[in-house]
RNA sequence: GCGCCCAUAGCUCAAUUGGAUAGAGCAACGCCCUUCUAAGGCGUAGGUUCCAGGUUCGAGCCCUGGUGGGCGCACCA
């Protein structure tokens, strides 16, 4: 991924610089002989984990050893003894097995709090020239009531992935796909029917398998508000003449849908649709209303309905028969996924017509790259990795790359209340939606330890934990640094001294405080953190580097006050923690966690 | 049975994507508030990176085979 970078003084321009001194050196020994021509090194320049080991390091030495035929620690002696000459550098050393260490003079260390101050809110984004465009499609619940907690770690995953693809110049829209469509929703529609039925006097049981949630009886308020007494039929009418319900000993799934059959005879096609509507936009707005409690927003809400609706399904489906990736079998139309490397062929259209769910994927991603997206990215639960293949089978069947689709699965999250777990059953549990986790929780503390674990792994989310506030709590870590940052600054305002950038800046390149150092550092990383977090989609990246900011932050805190008389020290201190202070709030904000001025 | 994901300190997790002596927090123990927010800091202790092989200068990371756990194998959405 080439990209054009905007900003100076960390460790992403240093290391560019340093390759080019490298590669500088290895040009000049071949050109004298002592290396052979034939080398083509990639030339790594990687952050030291150890302080003795200076500030960057290269492995080049030792990637040369075998073609070259010498020892590594040999050719890394010969290496630096070819560098031109820079000025950020103060000296090199060889180490271990043939590392060259690299030592940055403290001036350019120091330049990194310039750059922050002077690029605030942008310091860290990379702008591209061209951007790619890029959609992330995150959360897709089914409408059918609202999110639960095991919703939250996609919501949280989806929104975060998407902020830092966008921070590192990519052109980002978030996109909601809204499974409209189908017999859950239909389902839903009965059962609000049913439960306005109930609120017009009538009595009966309610089927087993409807959706028994208290919304229900919400949105059936709403129906009867607009449609008074109109769609009202007697229970007898209703119940007359159907399979038996579960507790009777029947079918409940052949109960239900006979009883949707009912509705819709009952009422008419025209009937059921406006019912059904109510239902949609309440739902649809109930999510999204919870999502933007997460900080959370989406540029496009997209209806699996509208695809049959626009011919989308219907023109997907005639472009893999086109293509010869459709064929007949005992009446269904099929799609010969097997060609792609899919275990088993997949049924788009049924015998009756009708057009399944997998049809519907088909068209939407079809859509998807006829929108121009130049990459696609799913966030999907980890229930849903089978389907991996035969999605990425149908785009490449359409003629579109399946590279350009990328899936990232998001493992499950188990709550705890400290040490006991959470059942998150909609029968026992009192603690079921998403809204509710937020608001016993919170939203910066959710937020945050969402994406605090990489998506892969299983994660457990302790309530208890993510409550407390207490060093123990990441977050509140995090933000009490910000916050403690700020209070700083306010007793400055209130004291007779002002803030000396030019003052602050000279005397911290010359300063050799060991804590100044190693928030230099980490805060020359940030940069390139963000664009590890982008390309590998791993927002907890940046989540964990935050905490470690804070610390240095705390630790500097703790034994170095900052309002002080000597003026050097402390407009030095006072523009770092100046600099903390923005690194922190551009990081949070990334994240979706507030940063707060005072706690 | 087949496929995908995971396994690191007593617990929850990292490890710059193949680099140097595997790091944080919690829990345990010992310190630091007359000081800008102690919602904080300093220190001690804690490891056969599930097991067995392999690849190479070098493996927690890559390959093969196991063990254990999660998830998925619909003409459901």
């Amino acid at each position: 991924m080439i990209q054009i970078l905007l900003y100076f003084g960390n460790h992403f321009q240093m290391k560019q610089q340093i390759t080019g001194l490298i590669q500088a050196a290895l040009d000049t020994l071949v050109q004298n002989g002592s290396l052979p021509a034939d080398i083509s090194p990639r030339i790594m320049v990687e952050n030291t984990r150890d302080k003795s080991h200076g500030d960057l390091a290269s492995n080049v030495a030792m990637t040369l050893a075998k073609a070259a035929r010498r020892n590594p620690r040999d050719i890394a002696i010969m290496i630096t003894e070819a560098l031109p000459q820079s000025e950020i550098l103060t000296k090199t050393e060889i180490a271990g097995p043939g590392f060259i260490n690299f030592f940055i003079t403290s001036a350019s260390a120091t330049k990194v709090v310039e750059d922050i101050l002077s690029q605030g809110h942008d310091f860290g984004r990379t702008y591209v020239e061209n951007p790619e465009k890029i959609q992330v499609e995150f959360v897709s619940a089914n409408p059918t009531g609202p999110l639960h907690v095991g919703h939250g770690r996609g919501a949280s995953y989806g929104a975060t992935v998407a902020d830092i693809l966008a921070a590192t110049g990519a052109d980002v829209s978030r996109e909601y796909y809204v499974n409209d469509a189908g017999r859950q929703m239909n389902i839903l529609a009965a059962s609000i029917w049913l439960r306005y039925l109930e609120h017009c006097g009538a009595n009966f049981d309610f089927p087993a398998n409807g959706y028994k949630g208290q919304y229900v009886y919400d949105i059936a308020l709403q129906v009867k508000e607009k449609y008074a007494l109109s769609l009202s039929h007697s229970a007898e009418s209703v119940f007359s003449d159907l399979p038996l319900d579960e507790p009777q000993g029947g079918d409940k799934e052949k109960y239900i849908d006979a009883l949707i059959e009912r509705c819709t005879e009952l009422l008419g096609a025209e009937d059921f649709d406006g019912l059904f509507q109510i239902g949609l936009v309440a739902i649809r707005d109930d999510i999204c209303d919870d999502l933007a409690g997460f900080g959370i927003n989406y540029q496009e809400w997209f209806s699996e309905r509208s695809l049959t609706g626009s011919g989308d399904v219907d023109q997907a489906l005639e472009r893999l028969q086109e293509k010869g990736h459709l064929y007949e079998k005992d009446g269904n139309i099929w799609f010969k996924s097997t060609d792609f490397g899919d275990d088993k062929d997949r049924v788009v259209k049924r015998a009756n017509g009708a057009t399944t769910y997998f049809a519907s994927d088909i068209a939407y991603h079809m859509n998807k790259f006829e929108r121009g997206f130049d990459k696609v990215v799913n966030i999907w639960g980890a229930d849903h990795h089978g389907y991996i293949t035969r999605v990425k089978a149908a785009i490449q069947a359409l003629g579109y790359d399946p590279e350009r689709l990328i899936v990232k699965l998001v493992q499950f999250a188990i709550l705890y209340r400290g040490t006991e777990r959470v059942q998150m059953s909609t029968r026992s549990g009192s603690f079921v939606t998403l809204r509710d986790l937020r608001k016993e929780v919170g939203k910066d503390a959710c937020r945050f330890f969402y994406v605090t674990r990489k998506a892969d792994n299983h994660m457990d989310f302790d309530l208890e934990l993510a409550k407390s506030q207490s060093k123990d709590n990441p977050v509140y870590y995090i933000q009490y640094a910000h916050a403690r940052i700020c209070s700083v600054l306010e007793k400055l305002q209130a004291s007779e001294w002002q803030l000396d950038e030019a003052t602050g800046l000279a005397a911290l390149s010359i300063s050799d405080n060991d804590a100044e150092k190693s928030i230099l550092n980490q805060l020359s990383k940030y940069p390139e953190t963000l664009n590890n977090a982008a390309n590998n989609f791993e927002p907890h990246l940046v989540a964990n580097y935050l905490k470690e900011l804070a610390g240095d932050f705390h630790t500097y805190y703790n034994s170095n006050k900052m309002l002080i008389e000597d003026k050097d020290l402390r407009n030095s201190r006072l523009i770092l923690s100046c600099a903390v202070k923005q690194v922190l709030a551009n990081g949070l904000s990334l994240l979706g966690v507030d940063a707060p001025q005072r706690m």
